[in-house]
DNA sequence: TAAATTTGGTTTATATTGTAAACTTGTTTA
DNA sequence: TAAACAAGTTTACAATATAAACCAAATTTA
């Protein structure tokens, strides 16, 4: 009947930062930050996870000098999300 | 941009519960139990904490000379979960 | 009829999480 | 050059989900 859900992806914050990465191309720090009202402790836990499950891919840099943290979805992480939410509908269906 | 989403619900045991319950005029417990795969302590706690945000009502009463509890979605709770899936529409829209 | 099993739960313990506070490292500004 | 700021990371704590253990009453079995 129902259909578990992922619990990577359910949590309010980590489907907060995949929503977004669904949406664009990519994501930096500060701007995942600031869409979803997070502290940035939490933003860089969260990221953590995501990147361990290999549901994002990160990379570090510079950008006038200051480090810079880009995030991009992965495939499985494309696929993971639109997992979650098929099985999301089994509760809400409608 | 993102809406928070009520603790209470978003669970996937109590979101299950509340699923069943928006769908039938009432349910007890073993009917929650069985739909939901979840074990019998699991789905003690969780009523109680529905029971305790008033998103449902519980009657206890006996069957066949055995314990009965029955659950009923309120409207308090039927409000929370139309809440609670418009707000995931922010996560997941479409 | 005493013991074992089943039913319908509740309570308790634990392991996992989510989260923010505190910290770090480097840069800009006053 | 001291203070403030930027961009994160680490650590500590509180809350949560979950199952194991428990309980009481009824039923079945030996």
């Amino acid at each position: 009947m129902f259909k578990d859900l992922d619990p990577l992806l359910h949590s309010q914050l980590r489907l907060g930062i995949m929503s977004i990465l669904m949406a664009v191309e990519h994501a930096d720090f500060t701007y995942l930050k600031e869409k979803t009202n997070a502290t940035a402790g939490n933003v860089s836990v969260q990221i953590d996870k995501l990147e361990k499950a290999g549901y994002i891919k990160v990379a570090k840099s510079f950008r006038d000098k200051r480090p810079l943290t880009t995030c991009k979805i992965s495939k499985t992480g494309i696929a993971a999300f639109e997992k979650y939410v098929n099985h999301l509908k089994t509760y809400i269906n409608k």
